[in-house]
DNA sequence: GACCCTGGTCGAAGCGATTCGACGGACCGT
DNA sequence: ACGGTCCGTCGAATCGCTTCGACCAGGGTC
């Protein structure tokens, strides 16, 4: 291995040069700059890790908790750690890969050995088990997903809220008069993950100032409880000829069920979904959907914890704005 | 920060022997080693890990290299990933994520700054570009695929040749005489990824042992590209009544067009695929399929490199034997 | 009783960087 | 010509841990 020492040799300078020439904490002169670098390419020098986290207290790492909970979204799940890989690259920062399921004492294993400068800690609940361990860690975190209380923490997530109202704005926009709302099961609701119902809330506002009637009824996933669904939402009275959609797992049997009740998409019934770009393409036919934006958040998250590592402080919550993208399941209401 | 030498006073011993009860590489008096335990717990210590890193000349920490090409199953790799951080963590050891775009620099980045003891470094490609870097590392890797010169490397991937064999020796057992590969897009066989190629030979292998007739195509994820390879099909004589897929993306353009051209499945053709578990259960109908075993590959790859790194040297390539899971989609051959 | 092991502990020397204070020379103003 | 800046560089201390050799006490051997 070759250390900063024999570089520092082979250029005729101190050590501590070679390390400020590396560094540019300290003016250096063009010539001796010039001399160090090509010893450096010369030797192919590369700092050691370690040694340069005992120095300076950094060990330009950052730490990805990623939830293992089935039923999460893949696809998402993956692209988002690439975004936050990829984005923490151009920041020189290496990125640590830790699962959900050492929970607390990890997030504490990982900041305590000083493993990692930073956190991010996706797929949080509203009453997560690791908010105590987060707010009393030295390392500054990001949290993606909103918990009760955020006092003392960042944190980024798509706005529900006004992505429910958007895609209520959309269907009231197309002629609309009566909606419904299909959301996660109520086992989601229990678990508190917050985003669900954040999602109704921003739908019921919505639906209350355009003076629309609406009904919400969460559905699991399976044939029979979205026929039982379909049936719930169609006996209401004015008949919802929208839908909007917040169940990725609902939505092909959603569809197949319309198909067999002889209900046309997007003749008969709109559907406007909250889901994976993805899914929405995939589906027949594809949907209008406000997507997760996986790679917005992941660049995000990356550059609020940069600015925390450089003193320039950022405890607060980020909502991000949703985007509707127009496919072919939404169109103007008929009569 | 609670350093090693706070935890010695408070235990009133020297640090040395803290280290040693840490490592057990030193035998220690019950009575002392319950002394320093009970500091450690009492004094929450973590031992810095850069400090660590530089006085063992270990990290601690493996490199996991992710591809990001598009068209990747998603959840296979992220089912490896899981199944390499759990195993990893199950040693001691933690995980770098890398993405595949910093190619070559990367590895040698991280390799050559001791950030990381060993790599494992997925979708490796026939003539893949990381190899002479590989080769030269000192850190210990294993590759998850083959590439065409294995020498002086690890290698683990599932036996394709072994798995394209077992479903030729499926549909043969099942009374067919005549079956069809359908395979991969030819743009995969020039990327050489290999295990296209593989697969074909263990199938050509098997058709020859069996005395079957058959025929193998490459094919497109496209509908148009679906019938156009299905007509080329059922046009040998004897007619195909089992089909081998070995192309995930054509799976479900495939089962819709036998749909519409009358031909049930399996009363009229049966249908073995080699594809993740999540696409054969998915299907209509469910698909008998040799799944990609990823959590064992993950699983493996640790364990070798954990051998590596403790001295059993193993330079070898290891192909995991396939498992047939039946499901609805193969049958008795009529007729 | 002298001897040698051996198990248990200590002390000190690294590991390879960063960083701070100091220092020498060039350049400025007076 | 002289003192004061400022720029560029150096040397040494330091970060927190591991590990090696040394040391000591106790017990077995002859």
């Amino acid at each position: 291995m070759v250390t900063i020492a024999e570089v520092a040799q082979h250029a005729g300078v101190a050590p501590s040069t070679v390390s400020y020439v590396l560094s540019g904490k300290r003016s250096i002169s063009p010539k001796t700059r010039r001399r160090v670098e090509d010893s450096i390419r010369v030797l192919n020098y590369h700092p050691h890790a370690g040694a340069r986290a005992l120095a300076s207290q950094r060990s330009n790492v950052i730490a990805l908790v990623v939830p293992l909970r089935p039923g999460m979204h893949v696809p998402v799940l993956m692209q988002f750690a690439i975004s936050v890989v990829t984005t923490a690259r151009r920041f020189d920062q290496d990125v640590l890969l830790l699962t959900a399921d050492e929970g607390p004492a990890g997030l504490r294993r990982v900041a305590a050995s000083a493993l990692v400068d930073a956190l991010i800690v996706m797929d949080v609940e509203l009453h997560d088990q690791r908010l105590p361990e987060l707010r009393t860690l030295h390392q500054p975190s990001v949290l993606i997903g909103i918990p009760a209380d955020t006092a003392g923490l960042t944190c980024i997530d798509l706005d529900f809220a006004a992505a429910g109202a958007l895609c209520v704005d959309h269907l009231a926009d197309l002629g609309h008069r009566s909606i419904g709302l299909i959301g996660p099961p109520t086992a989601v609701y229990e678990r508190e993950t917050g985003f669900a119902t954040r999602t109704i809330n921003g739908f019921e506002q919505a639906v209350a100032r355009r003076g629309l009637a609406a009904s919400t009824l969460p559905c699991e996933p399976t044939y029979e409880a979205v026929r039982r669904t379909l049936d719930d939402l169609f006996r209401a009275q004015p008949a919802p000829t929208g839908l909007v959609v917040h169940n990725e797992a609902v939505i092909s049997p959603l569809l197949d069920s319309l198909h067999q009740l002889g209900r046309r998409v997007p003749e008969d019934v709109s559907i406007v979904a909250i889901c994976p770009a993805d899914v929405a393409e995939r589906a027949v036919p594809p949907l209008s959907s406000v997507l997760i934006p996986a790679e917005d958040v992941g660049r995000l998250a990356v550059e609020l914890l940069m600015d925390s590592l450089e003193g320039r402080q950022n405890r607060q919550t980020t909502l991000l704005a949703p985007r509707l993208t127009r496919r072919r399941s939404a169109a103007t209401a008929t009569g």
